[in-house]
RNA sequence: GGGUCGGUAGCUCAGUCGGUAGAGCAGCGGACUUUUAAUCCGUAGGUCGAGGGUUCGAGUCCCUCCCGACUCACCA
């Protein structure tokens, strides 16, 4: 790192400017690459002339000669390989995320035109300069001159100018041209002073990855295409809902009232209003006022906050899609559901099937979400799941004992709907691989549905299991004021009694509901969780891009940290457990 | 909080019975005019997570602590 920034340096003292912020690529290595794919003559090895530029047959070394469009390219350098006079540079940019498609159908073509057929994976443009080009230039960037190493090293953001050519082994290249009024071959525009990891293995340290996502997304394809295909999602996603007369909304992420589901908030404080504020753990109450505001299709792609443990499958901030359908029943909603998720996994993959983990037998595990998904409620699983018969599922003494068995110990006032779910999760959660709506849930624990017309007991409400977890959890809504009053007053009764879980009375959301709330149904979708089932990702941080983590300390012992680096000369004490990062000298990389 | 595993060069990892600290990649020097995990020759790089103990001698054995991963518990 020291070396390199002599470098830096040195790149300033040769008057090459450090930082220049000049350069205006052209075209992205992905755009750059589809215009090897969109002529046939440009499938095989070729040399390129500039418009206008007379053929020299000696220099067509590698194929015919054809005309070519001047390209500048703009990238981070991934690798470098100097060969005596020429030197291979490959950089990667924003076109990454599209190469592999690019490279795939280009191996179509290939195969087409009766040609071999080559590596596909690669997320990488290659540049190719010949010494000849610039003497000068490639001297000081690929050669030692005996006291200054090399300038150019891997990490390093260049700009290139020059023309399209395929090299003898067929690979789409840039051949940097220097003259006709274009930017210098190669220049750097930023120095990396820091290297980076292995360019084979990367960083294999998840908590590195976490933490340092930004060399993660640089040296690791498979998770750049992760976030990329995130991006996919939530965007077709909001396409889903426009397309269906759904209005987008932003709701409070402050509250000061804890509502809208069973968790615990993260508390903070307003100065100027002198009042305790939550961090929302769910829009839910919002959503509905707007709908009682008139706004009959809404949904909110959001974040919520809920103060609890840290999981595979738990971060204490995640992104629900929450939406809500005036005159729509929970049983609407399924449709709704089933026909999004199908669409979503055919734009993503191309197929309704999808895999997800592996099962017991260590095989990967294939998903349909072709529509329509499975359904069964919550009786009907504990009966096929939990053994128990029909009678049984009302009976709480056999509820009890069985939640015994499992080491599951109820509360001593926990009311029969929580027996049967507390079951339920335990029995019959694993079995949901296949794409199940869990349906006819007790009213117990559904303080916000509708209750069932049929049976007061139950609510109007499914669950959306795949692949073993939770995906989505709708229902007809509570429009009833004096009903929705009742059950608030139980939630605060229960949080008097010690219920850590458990929502505040919020009479104004009363008060909207005496307005009238249409007959309404809302459903709400774990986006990071719908993320992790779309791209086989095993784990909620592997689908966030900067997951939550303990603070890192900076400036405790060992030498390669950002604060030691950054500020070699600040004298601070630094010792070990003193510097948390916010505090005294240990400040944070800027 | 419990259990399991781990922390050794910038990165990825070896390190046998307790006996001089190792490799690949990256770096640095050299050769090479179509490579693509380039190749070849040379070279440099270490407070072995921290502290204590046992020992003639500790990366290795013991104790305490710190940090992390996985997992269980917790988490509608």
């Amino acid at each position: 790192m020291r070396l390199r920034e002599a470098k830096r340096a040195q790149l300033a003292a040769r008057g090459l400017g450090s930082y220049p912020n000049d350069f205006e690529p052209t075209h992205s290595t992905a755009e750059a690459y589809a215009l090897f794919i969109a002529q046939r003559a440009w499938l095989e090895p070729f040399s390129p002339l500039a418009p206008g530029e007379e053929a020299a047959p000696e220099t067509g070394k590698g194929g015919p000669q054809l005309e070519a469009p001047w390209l500048r390219l703009a990238g981070r350098v991934r690798a470098i390989n100097v060969k005596g006079k020429v030197a291979f540079v490959r950089i990667q940019d924003r076109g990454a995320i599209d190469l592999p498609t690019l490279r795939r159908r280009e191996n179509a073509l290939r195969v087409e035109a009766g040609l071999p057929e080559r590596d596909a994976e690669t997320a990488t443009f290659q540049l190719f300069f010949s010494r000849a080009e610039d003497e000068e230039r490639f001297d000081l960037l690929f050669k030692s001159d005996g006291e200054q190493p090399p300038l150019l090293d891997v990490g390093d953001i260049v700009g290139a100018g020059g023309l399209p050519f395929r090299t003898q082994t067929g690979e789409p290249s840039l051949r940097l041209r220097t003259g006709m009024g274009q930017a210098p071959t190669l220049q750097i525009l930023t120095k990396s002073i820091r290297p980076l990891p292995d360019k084979w293995l990367g960083l294999q340290d998840k908590e590195l990855r976490h933490r340092q996502r930004y060399v993660d997304l640089i040296v690791h394809d498979e998770v750049r295409a992760r976030f990329a295909a995130r991006a996919r999602i939530v965007s077709a996603i909001r396409r889903f809902f426009e397309a269906r007369g759904y209005l987008e909304v932003e709701t409070p992420m402050m509250h000061g009232l804890i509502g809208g589901a069973a968790a615990r908030p993260f508390e903070t404080w307003h100065n100027a209003l002198g009042v305790p504020l939550y961090l929302r753990i769910a829009p839910e109450l919002h959503l509905k006022r707007l709908v009682v505001g008139g706004l009959e299709r809404v949904f909110e792609i959001n974040r919520n906050f809920r103060n609890e443990g840290l999981s595979q499958r738990h971060n204490p901030e995640f992104t629900m899609l929450e939406f809500y359908e005036a005159f729509a029943t929970y049983q609407h909603l399924m449709t709704l559901v089933e026909t999004l998720l199908e669409e979503l996994s055919v734009s993503l993959h191309g197929s309704s099937t999808l895999h997800f983990g592996v099962d017991a037998a260590g095989e990967k595990r294939a998903i349909s979400l072709a529509a329509p998904f499975a359904r069964v409620s919550v009786w009907e699983g504990l009966q096929r799941w939990g053994g128990l018969s029909a009678a049984e599922v009302h009976d709480a003494a056999i509820l009890r004992a069985k939640l015994r068995g499992l080491d599951l110990e109820p509360a001593a006032d926990a009311p029969i709907g929580k027996l049967q779910m507390d079951l339920f999760e335990a029995v019959a959660e694993p079995h949901l691989i296949q794409p199940t709506f869990v349906t006819a849930f007790p009213i117990e624990v559904s303080p916000l549905s509708r209750r069932n017309d049929a049976d007061p007991r139950l609510a109007d409400r499914f669950e959306l299991y795949i692949g073993g977890f939770e995906v989505a959890n709708a229902f007809s809504e509570l429009n009833d004021p004096d009903d929705q009053y009742q059950r608030f007053d139980e939630q605060v009764q229960q949080k008097a009694q010690g219920a850590a879980e458990t929502m505040d009375m919020d009479l104004d959301y009363i008060r909207a509901l005496q307005v009238g709330l249409p007959p309404t149904a809302g459903c709400g979708v774990g986006i990071d969780r719908l993320v992790m089932l779309l791209t086989n990702t095993e784990s909620i941080r592997e689908v966030i891009l900067f997951p939550l983590m303990r603070p890192e300390q900076f400036g405790a012992a060992g030498g390669d940290d950002a604060s030691a680096d950054a500020q070699a000369s600040d004298g601070q004490e630094a010792g070990a457990g003193a510097a948390t990062g916010r505090v005294g000298g240990g400040a944070e990389p800027r």
